[in-house]
DNA sequence: GACATTGTATCAATCGACTTAATACAATTT
DNA sequence: AAATTGTATTAAGTCGATTGATACAATGTC
């Protein structure tokens, strides 16, 4: 009855044992999210799906649900499963609040080096140096 | 007799439970190299003393210390004491290393949403929209 | 040489976040 | 009723970070 948009396919999975397993998970939503690979009204997989194709407990996918949930990013309804809300606003949201988060924090580590972020860039290219050179 | 440049005083210190302890004094002292305020020859705090600034165990100092040489940025003498290298390099690299760091990381965001850094930047500025917009 | 200072090394123990595993319950659809 | 799916709970295990204590090594000072 509620069978919405195409399915989803999680991509191919990179293991990355610095950071929680729910974080990464959510992380890759988020980013599949972002960039419209991941459309409104898609239904996500079950939790218990889900989790067995990466190789972890529903639980731990719950979590990273959850997460998401909490931030507006995905609906979940008993009994049907989880979805990305159909407005299209929420995309454009997770767009921004990505990129606001991505670049506060360039915008801190040029701020405490007394940069600014065009400059922060500019070095890290390696053009020019920032004022401390001899030699 | 090797009393060196003038004595350094971390500046007053927030924790961030987030992350281990030792990474948090080794990223400190990589953000006071970078923007000059520890200049070349200047000497860190013993890890005792420096531990009980902190109120840590010398041992999470002496593992920050540890990351740090690994990384050139700074050089130990047993009885003598850990300093800044002479060779003001060292911190045009270690400024160059931050940068890289940083914009490597808005990079990689950037790329899993298909655009550029500088679209990012736009982005996160709130002045357009990616292109899934509709509302 | 004796002593103080400082870095280095090691080990056992603790703590806390993360994860697993198993299980039960709740809402919806068929 | 049965199947599917989300939700909740609890106990246990894992692992990295941190502590605390202690001993050792190199350098400088007296």
């Amino acid at each position: 009855m509620v069978t919405l948009d195409p399915p989803w396919h999680p991509p191919s999975w990179s293991l990355d044992p610095s950071r929680p397993l729910y974080e990464q998970i959510a992380r890759l939503i988020r980013i599949e999210l972002a960039c419209g690979r991941l459309a409104p009204g898609t239904r996500l997989p079950p939790v218990r799906e889900f989790a067995a194709k990466l190789r972890v407990t529903p639980n731990t996918v719950m979590r990273a649900y959850l997460d998401l949930e909490r931030d507006g990013l995905i609906e979940t309804f008993r009994g049907q499963g989880t979805f990305v809300p159909r407005d299209p606003r929420v995309v454009t949201a997770s767009r921004r609040a990505l990129a606001r988060e991505a670049v506060a924090y360039v915008q801190r580590i040029a701020e405490s080096m007394g940069m600014t972020v065009e400059e922060l860039i500019r070095l890290a290219k390696g053009e020019e140096e920032g004022g401390c050179t001899t030699s």
